[in-house]
DNA sequence: CTTCATGCAAAACATTTGCAGCTGG
DNA sequence: CCAGCTGCAAATGTTTTGCATGAAG
């Protein structure tokens, strides 16, 4: 994981050198999804947005997302009964860790699971293979019965 | 992949069993699932069952799929910008390739990955662990342009 | 200045739910 | 019979979109 700072330059750098625009929101958004280590959701990241500007709207973090994905500098993980997770600081897939009592997600790091994954991709006679591998349990704080700050169907 | 037939069979007696009440839009339903070998939609269940039962609801076909996933009979593969696809022929994980262009999706058997993802699971401190992994890219078919029948964002 | 971004509200979409009436066992 | 299923319609929740206003470069 990259140094907040050093990855906010990259993005912003990024964005500029791509003749986008650097709004006030959107450093905003920039310097959340730099800084932070889990996975927010846009709700999230709107959330503490509106502590520095209260007008800033749903829509705007939603499109910057959306721009910020598809020049592959986030991984998007979508979820069928929840919100989109953003990774802003590893946009290439790797396996994730679940909690769904409290909905948090962690990085795995499993180098020889992916390894091999690498291969399978190679082996498909399929074009422009990408993947998915999610873990999916109770953490163990959530087995000892801890509070949970973000519940998660 | 069990024969449809005998599939079919042990779906109803579950059912039964359990003292689920079996009507012919249900049966209807189970047929479908034991018999695709894909991994059909809600909406493509309803639109085969709307043949020989046309007053049949979608809500139906939605009730029945819920009960019978958390009876453990079908696996749901949720997906965040797409319809819900559900397999009646193999409950438990198992890795998927799917077709970006087609929406196609296929099983796939790989013994050592799925071996390797056991062991990860165990290894971890959470507590009923499991697990979804999918491939993604585009099907030879697609590759060489044949046109497609059931697009897929 | 000109183009692109913002923010509001409405639309889109899959899925779930409430409820009156129906029906399987 | 009557508990549970059906089907309709409305609600839900997330994400997308249209458009007038505003600001970056």
């Amino acid at each position: 994981m990259p140094d907040p700072q050093t990855r906010l330059k990259a993005l912003t750098d990024r964005l500029r050198e791509q003749g986008y625009r650097l709004t006030p929101q959107r450093v905003a958004v920039l310097r959340i999804l730099a800084a932070s280590k889990g996975h927010p959701s846009v709700e999230q990241i709107y959330d503490q947005i509106k502590v520095q500007f209260p007008t800033t709207s749903l829509a705007t973090v939603y499109k910057l997302v959306a721009l910020l994905r598809e020049m592959g500098e986030v991984l998007q993980l979508g979820f069928p009964n929840a919100s989109n997770r953003y990774d802003g600081n590893n946009p290439s897939p790797h396996p994730h860790l679940i909690c769904t009592m409290c909905g948090e997600i962690r990085d795995l790091d499993l180098p020889a699971l992916s390894g091999m994954i690498q291969q399978a991709s190679q082996d498909l006679d399929y074009r422009g293979v990408s993947h998915r591998l999610d873990f999916y349990g109770i953490c163990s704080r959530c087995q000892v019965g801890i509070p949970q700050t973000s519940p998660h169907g």
